[in-house]
DNA sequence: GCCAACGTTGGC
DNA sequence: GCCAACGTTGGC
């Protein structure tokens, strides 16, 4: 039995919205250009829960819940010339970059602001809140992941 | 617009 | 491998 474990993963609401993803209802999440954050999703396990955090806008915070459905997709935004994900170094037989599919679970009533996180969770326990921590995928830990999953 | 905190690139 | 220059993220 593979364990479950719990994300963040972050969009700017004008690029991506929790709006959209209730709409499209699974979403690739590509376009993903940093290693640290995809190394992040190679560890991930179909049925570990996400955190969907809006940033880049006002307020910033937590929005809704998602799962892990695909692991180990190859990012096709890489290869694509058209897109702004397009990365000319990335070759066919050996892609650099790769993705996870997700699916919508729920949106939140009230979004579960930055402040409010900051007031609830220390540094170390939520990442997100640590200064400049630009990362766009993060771990969540467990007992961070309860209180969260009864604010949401 | 400013700034902190990185990551990336490229010369050497 | 080092380091300067530059780019990006994202809160404020």
């Amino acid at each position: 039995m593979t364990e479950i474990n719990y994300w963040l993963m972050k969009s700017e609401p004008d690029a991506y919205s929790i709006d959209t993803l209730k709409t499209d209802g699974v979403t690739l999440w590509d376009g993903i250009r940093n290693y640290q954050a995809r190394n992040f999703m190679r560890k991930m396990n179909k049925g570990d829960k996400v955190f969907f955090y809006h940033s880049n806008c006002k307020p910033p915070g937590i929005v809704g819940l998602m799962e892990v459905i695909d692991l180990n997709i190859v990012d096709p935004t890489q290869f694509d010339k058209d897109s702004k994900y397009f990365d000319p170094k990335s070759q066919h037989e050996n892609p650099r970059w790769d993705c996870v599919k997700v699916k919508y679970i729920s949106k939140s009533n009230k979004i579960l602001s930055l402040p409010q996180l900051k007031i609830l969770f220390s540094d170390n326990e939520l990442l997100v809140v640590k200064k400049g921590n630009r990362l766009s995928i993060l771990p969540v830990r467990n007992e961070v992941a309860k209180i969260l999953l009864e604010k949401i």
